[in-house]
DNA sequence: AATGAATGAGGGTTCATTCAT
DNA sequence: TATGAATGAACCCTCATTCAT
């Protein structure tokens, strides 16, 4: 019918709901949370919350590509001032884990709710997530063209690897008890990425 | 009230209602699956679902149970005559992705449906996936007694790392158009995860 | 989705819910009657209704499908074994009438409720009603050859002004206190119908 | 808590809102339409219309009133020069089918949608309706009195007899695909009415 | 054991109305 | 007077679960 809400006058209620949101959604699951619980939270009525969103898949879906399109440009930004392709990796590594490790309600929701549905993965899968891809694997190549990294890998698998590294540290954190600080892993898997688990053969 | 359900009495009942649960969930999604549905596919009646499960919750707990037994059994099987620490990962790794690229229904259920909430993820993590987790790092351990593999490395880590890298796979493979046969990634995966990015330094 | 609900078991219920509806879409008018006010005048549960009927609006066609057909095969009925036009007209508005007036909150269905919106209207109006109108409109013609009935009159138009009269005398007879009985109207109006406003110029 | 919404300040708008929801109800249904709708259709802000109304159930009654004041006053006009009770009867029928022939919308409101509940038939039925219905009266008292019309008629349900004819017109015409003109029926009504069904017994 | 009719709690969403500006 | 963002009560329908047969 009519166009989509969005922020039609208060960036203000329109944060704080998708805040008020994100701590439902980690607390109590997408499907277990009621629009009213995050109305409430986020200190509106519940009809308010349909003047800023669609409908409550609007509201998930808003946290996901705000977060993403946020994390897409501090990444690219932050890339911009560097040139070593190692660095660059540590870089997106850190970035990812950080944000995530800040927030735990954030994280909670990106590992765990938004992976609900394959219909909220798919369109996810071929947008967003497929520009984070393609920037490590940039990383990637160009690591190739200055001979950091081995030629023969297939960029495309290696970013998904190293993505999916990162992914499940995130994952592994949350339900893990948190004894520990997320970026703390950001280091060792860098690591282990590049050099891979065999000894150096040069140590032979 | 009354004792759990069992599947004692007609074993292919059981079975046909946990097939017919991970085709439906597959196709539907766990949280808009009806239980009706599930019965229908099954041939019983909506009431007959619950002298098997306790409940919704209990059918998708009882698929990932099943699988993560069989998984662990035929991976302990297969790697009892095994010495090769890489052979072993790389055992791991097909099983793992052969596994689900034979069943896509089972894939999406692993991928997608079980990461509902926290409620399930914990529940899971804490206990068979724990133990899968295990069984990898006792590989890496003794590859780093055979030397095959550097010592200095987090084995904990490491284990988690390439999960997450199978887990990756298996994901991406669901959400392409499935193009490609999801074990033929399990060769560069390996691969990669042993050499790592960089190019050997013998090489050099 | 799924075929038309209908009686899937029980009639009783199925007429419970009925009659039922139609008191409750008497009182308070279709709009603003719930669900859950029939269900519970009916003594079933709210879901229970739905087993029964597809959705509200289906209750309120199905009060009306239900009554045109018994009203037109009784009418039917009766109206075989008769041979004067006149005492079969009526024959049809004491059949109406006496209905109606027995059933007052049939009577504010049909006068009121029925009439909500050209979406039901059109509706009726295209299938039973028109049914309806026919089977007056052939008393008529068949009058007219038996030379009781002026020749050059419109039937059809004539078939809609009885129809007419007999719907203003209901829905008059409802907003009235009831103080009279609907089929004591039957005789003037049929006398009216028959020989006009005008003194019979015989009498001059 | 506040006085009467007034028409007095500016006429226009009152009058736009009235135009507007005249428009939106016949084509949406009185239920089915939103206050907002009306205020788009008007060009004024939702809020206006409450300065004009005390709510969407007066909107639909000031309709009907404004319509019935206009229609008796013009009436009342034209039969002021007039004697022919039957020409009386004729320009009756003529006004009010002319009226609603020329305005569908209007038509739909008041064939429709007003007849919602008993709640607003109650209300007009007493007043506005009796009023109308008693003007017709009127003019079968004279006409007998003329000798015009038949003396042993009852002049109170003739008149009732005569509105159904013409109500039944109207829908008639709403509900059909409208290929004919309206008023192309008073003729025949006004003719049927005061002739009756059957052959002058004079002829004979 | 198996059935499936019946249950009824639950929630996303709409929209008439208000009121601060 | 006019606005339109905000409100929150209201409700249809779904569906997991039960239980009489």
């Amino acid at each position: 019918m009519s166009a989509r809400p969005s922020t039609r006058r208060s960036p203000d209620k329109y944060n704080a709901i998708l805040r008020a949101a994100t701590k439902i959604f980690a607390r109590k699951g997408f499907f277990n949370s009621k629009v009213a619980d995050v109305a409430r939270e986020a200190n509106v009525a519940d009809g308010t919350v349909y003047l800023y969103f669609k409908n409550k898949d609007d509201i998930l879906i808003s946290i996901f590509n705000r977060t993403m399109e946020d994390a897409i440009a501090t990444g690219r930004h932050a890339l911009a001032v560097m040139s070593d392709p190692i660095a660059k990796l540590r870089q997106v590594a850190y970035l990812h884990l950080e944000r995530l490790g800040r927030d735990r309600n954030l994280a909670v929701v990106f590992q765990v709710e938004l992976r609900q549905s394959t219909k909220f993965m798919e369109q996810f899968s071929t947008t967003k997530l497929a520009e984070y891809l393609d920037m490590i694997r940039k990383i990637l190549e160009e690591g190739q063209r200055a001979g950091v990294f081995r030629t023969k890998l297939d960029t495309k698998m290696a970013a998904k690897v190293f993505f999916g590294a990162l992914d499940e540290m995130a994952t592994n954190w949350i339900l893990s008890r948190r004894t520990y600080r997320l970026v703390s892993t950001v280091d060792p898997v860098v690591e282990l990425f590049c050099t891979g688990l065999c000894p150096d053969r040069a140590e032979a």
